[in-house]
DNA sequence: TCCACGATCGGCT
DNA sequence: GCCGATCGTGGAG
C-alpha cells in the first residue's frame, strides 16, 4: 500500500479530480487503519469564484497555494469539516474536494466517530450508506479537522493509494453542489451507480 | 471591530 | 421538502 507520488497531484486539477475516483483514501496510526474508496469529487480552480482561493492568499487558504499533494481541511456552517486535496503547481491555489467515499477498513471506528451507537446492526438510525456519503460525513468518519490541514499526502500517515484491482470506473460529470457562483461548471465527478455517492444532484 | 454567510447535515412536516 | 444549528472567516467600515 504505497502513497500516490507527488507527480499524481501536480497535474491539471480537472485531471486529478477524475483520476482520484476509485483510489483509496487511507488514514493509519500504526494500530488501526481507516480507508475508503473515493467515489465522488469536485474540482475548484484558481479562476473559479466558487474556489476558496479565488480572492488570494489568506491564513485559511495558504495551504492551497503550495504545491499539490497536501491536505486542505476547512470548517464550515459552524460545525462541519471538509477535506480537499491540493492540486497542480505552487502559486495557483487549486484543490479537489472529496465528497464521498465507500468505506473499506475500520468501519466500526468510523461508526463510532460519527457518534452513532451499535456498529453491529446499524439499527440506531444510521444506515451504512449514510456513513460517508457526503464531504462532512466522511471527514467526521475519518476524524479529519483543521488540525490536519497541511498534512503531506506523499509521506505522512494520511495518504491516497491505488486500488488493487486497477479497474477504471465509469465516471459521470455534472454541476457542483452547494455553491452560489459558477453553478454552470460541470466539475463534480462521481462513479456511476455507486451507492455511496451523495444524493443531491 | 463588526457582521453576513457558508464547498452541510439531520430532524421534522 | 424545509429549516435551524453554530462559529470561523474574510470583506466592509
Amino acid at each position: 500500500m504505497r502513497p500516490l507520488p507527488l507527480s499524481f497531484y501536480t497535474r491539471r486539477t480537472l485531471t486529478v479530480a477524475r483520476e482520484l475516483l476509485g483510489k483509496i483514501l487511507v488514514r493509519t496510526d500504526g494500530k488501526r487503519t481507516l480507508s475508503g474508496r473515493i467515489v465522488e469529487t469536485e474540482a475548484y480552480l484558481s479562476n473559479d469564484p466558487a474556489c476558496h482561493a479565488f480572492r488570494g492568499v489568506t491564513d485559511r487558504t495558504r495551504i492551497m497555494f503550495g504545491t499539490g499533494g497536501f491536505l486542505y481541511v476547512y470548517f464550515t456552517y459552524g460545525m462541519h469539516y471538509c477535506a480537499n486535496v491540493v492540486t497542480n503547481r505552487e502559486g495557483l491555489g487549486e484543490a479537489v474536494l472529496i465528497r464521498a467515499i465507500q468505506p473499506l477498513e475500520g468501519v466500526d471506528v468510523m461508526i463510532a466517530m460519527r457518534g452513532k451507537k451499535d456498529g453491529a446492526n446499524l439499527n440506531g438510525g444510521l444506515h451504512l450508506k449514510d456513513l460517508t456519503n457526503g464531504p462532512a460525513k466522511l471527514a467526521q468518519a475519518m476524524g479529519f479537522t483543521t488540525a490536519h490541514s497541511g498534512a503531506d499526502l506523499v509521506s505522512g500517515n494520511i495518504f491516497i493509494t491505488e486500488e488493487k484491482s486497477g479497474i477504471r470506473p465509469v465516471i459521470v460529470s455534472t454541476t457542483r453542489i452547494g455553491i452560489s457562483v459558477a453553478q454552470e461548471k460541470k466539475w463534480r465527478f462521481y462513479i456511476k451507480d455507486n451507492a455511496w455517492v451523495s444524493k443531491k444532484t
